[in-house]
DNA sequence: ATTAGCACTCGACGTTAACGAGTGCTAACG
DNA sequence: CGTTAGCACTCGTTAACGTCGAGTGCTAAT
C-alpha cells in the first residue's frame, strides 16, 4: 500500500516526466510548491517506489522514470479530471461545422484534428458498415462490355464497382437485372448481401434473362470485392515532434510497422464501450513495447460502431488524450446518429 | 567547350556521387578502369571543371560534388540510355494485372509502386476529369430531408454528395427532377455542368415542380463542391531511406512542405508532353532547393491527361527515374485508353 | 602533356578532463 | 523517530586536444 506522500511523489514524477521527457531527480521535485519535502526525503521515497516497481532509473545516478507499472497505476488512480481549454474544444468541434458531410469524410477529418491537437498519431476505425441496409441498386452501362454497379446504403454511403458485361447482353437485360435486384435486395443488410444475392436473385435472374449465369457471375465477382480498409491513420508525421523520435531509425521502425505490419486488431483488440488504455507491453506486440494506445468507442445506434485510437510513446499525456477522446467520441456518436437516417434505432438520444 | 576527357570525368564523378552520396576524390576515380589517368591528372581536370562551374567542393580539401549546373549538363548530355532490369519492369507492370479497376485506383497504385522502386517520393496528378461526360444522374432519397446525388461519368467514375431536401418535397418530386436532369444533362462535360445546370434545367424544373427553387438551390450547392484534390503522394516514407535525410529536421521541413505548403503547380508547372527535369532551384521555390523533380505526362485521348512526378534529392538517379517514368507513362496511357469507354477520341492508338 | 611527390587542409574519431545533476548513506536535528 | 543536511560517489555530457586519412594544389621530373 502506498502512503499519501508516495502517491503524491509518484504523481508529480509522472507528471513531470510526461512534460519534460527527462528523468526527474529529487531536487527538481523538492523545488515544486506541491512537494513540501526536502530532496533527501524525496530521494528516500523514490527509492521505495523504485523497489515497489513503480519507478526506474536509466543508469545508476540518474533521475527516475516511470515504469510500465508506474504508468498503469498513474492511469488507474492518479489521473485527475482535466478540462479541455477552450481553444482545443473549439478546434475539435470545428470538425462538425460543415453540414451534410459523409461519414467517411467525418472520420478522416477527426483523425487529422485529433493528431494535430496531440502531436501523436491517431487511428480511426470507421463505423462497421455491415449492418447498414441496401437502399438502392443502380447499374450504369458505360459501353458494350463495361458497366458500373452502384450500391447506396441507408447512411448515404455509396459503393461502386466496375464490372465486365459479357458479350451479347443488351441494355434492357441490364435494366431487368437492376429491377430484380432492387425488388429483392433493398432492405438487406450488407453482411447478408452475398448470401441473399444467391438465395434470392440467382434463380429469378435466370428465369428472366437469357444466359443470366454469365452476367450474374461477373456482377457477383465485382460485388464481392471487400470495400477498402476502414482504418485511417491521421498525422503520422506529427509523431516526429516527439523527442523519443529524434532517432531516425526508431522513426523508420514505427512507420514500417503501422504501414505494413499492423493489422487492425493490434490497436483495437477489445471493442468494449468506453475508453481503454494499453500501455507498452500490454499491447501484446513486440513492436509496440514503447508505445501506448488509448482507444475509445463511438456508436450511433446499435448497428453502427467504430473506434478512435491515439498511439503515442508510453510517455504520453494520458489525461489530455483521454479527455479529447471522450469528447470526440461522444460528439461523433451524436453527429453520426444525426446523419443516420430515418429515425431508426439511432437519433433517439437527441 | 569540354574535352572528351573532361566529359568522361564529369560523368564518372556524377555517377559515383549518385551512387555513394559521398564527395568523390581524384584517387577514387583513378582506380576505376574507365578512367585510365593518374589521380594528379584527374585532380587537374576536376579543378578545371570546378572553375567552369560543373563541380563544387564541400570544404577546402574535400572531394568534388556536382553543382546544379553539373547535374543539368549530366542530364542533358551525359545520360546514357539505361534499360530496366526485368524485375523492375515486372513490378511496374503488376499494377495492371487486376482487371477492371477504376482510374483513381490505378493512379494510387502507380504512385506506390513507383516510390517503392526508387525510394523517392512519387506525386501523381490524376487525369483531368473535366472533359468527361455525364453518363447518368441518380438521386436516392434517404429520409425525409436527406438524399444522395450521384453522378456517373463515361469513364466509370462515380461522384456522390449528400444534400438536404427542403421540407415538403415528395419522392415523386425527386423522381421528376432526376428525369429532367437526365434528359437535359447527360452528355454534358463536367466543366460545363454548372453552367448547363442553370441554363438548361432551372427553368424547366420550376415549371414542373412546385417551389422548385429551394430544391434546386440545395442540390446545386452540393454539386458545386469541388471534387477532392487529384494529387496523390506515394511512399513519402521511402524518402527516409535517402542518406540526405539522416537529419530529422530536414525530414520535417520536407514533409511540412509537401503536406501543407505545396500547391500542385509547384510540381507540375509546364504540362507539355514528355519528360521534364527540374533540378534544385529550377523549381523556383525556396523549399525545393535541394530537390529535383522529374515529371512525365500521360494521356488517353485529347480530353484526358495527367502527370506523374518523382521528387528526390538533387543527387537522384536521373537515368533510372527517367526510364521508369517513361515506361509507366506509356503504360498508363495505354491502359487508360483501354478503360476509356465507347471508343471515343481515345483508344485509337492501339 | 602527364604524373610522382610533397606540404598542407580539414573532417572524423578517440581520448581525456572538467562539470553537473543525480544517487545512497550516515549522522545530526526537532 | 521521521526528516533533513552533508558528503562521497556515479555517470552522462561537453569541450579540448591529438591523431589519422582522404583529399587538395603546386612543383618538378618524366
Amino acid at each position: 500500500m502506498l502512503t499519501t506522500r508516495q502517491l503524491l511523489i509518484l504523481q508529480l514524477t509522472v507528471d513531470d516526466f510526461i512534460k519534460s521527457a527527462q528523468p526527474v531527480g529529487s531536487r527538481q521535485l523538492s523545488i515544486k510548491p506541491e512537494a513540501p519535502f526536502s530532496s533527501a526525503t524525496i530521494r528516500n521515497e523514490m527509492a521505495n517506489l523504485e523497489e515497489m516497481g513503480y519507478l526506474e532509473k536509466t543508469h545508476t545516478s540518474s533521475g527516475r522514470v516511470p515504469s510500465e507499472k508506474g504508468y498503469r497505476f498513474y492511469v488507474d488512480h492518479l489521473l485527475r479530471e482535466e478540462k479541455l481549454n477552450q481553444e482545443d474544444s473549439r478546434q475539435l468541434r470545428s470538425i462538425f461545422q460543415e453540414k451534410a458531410v459523409e461519414t467517411e469524410e467525418l472520420i478522416r477529418r477527426s483523425a487529422t484534428i485529433l493528431s494535430d491537437l496531440t502531436n501523436y498519431t491517431s487511428i480511426l476505425l470507421g463505423p462497421d458498415s455491415s449492418m447498414h441496409i441496401v437502399k438502392r441498386f443502380t447499374i450504369v452501362p458505360l459501353d458494350k462490355d463495361t458497366a458500373v454497379a452502384i450500391i447506396v446504403t441507408d447512411n448515404g454511403h455509396v459503393e461502386n464497382r466496375l464490372f465486365n458485361v459479357p458479350k451479347g447482353f443488351t441494355a434492357s437485360d441490364i435494366e431487368k437485372m437492376v429491377n430484380i435486384l432492387n425488388e429483392r435486395l433493398v432492405g438487406t443488410p450488407l453482411v447478408h448481401l452475398q448470401r441473399t444475392l444467391v438465395t434470392e436473385t440467382k434463380m429469378i435472374l435466370e428465369k428472366h434473362i437469357n444466359r443470366a449465369g454469365e452476367l450474374y457471375a461477373s456482377f457477383q465477382k465485382a460485388i464481392s470485392i471487400a470495400p477498402e480498409e476502414r482504418l485511417y491513420f491521421g498525422g503520422k508525421m506529427n509523431m516526429m515532434n516527439q523527442p523519443e523520435f529524434n532517432d531516425i531509425h526508431k522513426m523508420k521502425i514505427f512507420f514500417d510497422f503501422i504501414e505494413k505490419g499492423a493489422p487492425a486488431t493490434t490497436f483495437f483488440e477489445d471493442l468494449r464501450t468506453g475508453i481503454a488504455v494499453r500501455i507498452g507491453s500490454e499491447n501484446n506486440h513486440n513492436a509496440m513495447e514503447d508505445f501506448s494506445v488509448i482507444t475509445a468507442t463511438y456508436s450511433a445506434g446499435e448497428a453502427m460502431r467504430g473506434s478512435i485510437a491515439i498511439i503515442g510513446p508510453t510517455r504520453m499525456d494520458y489525461g489530455r488524450v483521454i479527455t479529447l477522446l471522450d469528447l470526440l467520441s461522444s460528439d461523433l456518436s451524436r453527429e453520426l446518429a444525426r446523419l443516420t437516417i430515418g429515425g431508426g434505432t439511432a437519433g433517439r438520444e437527441n
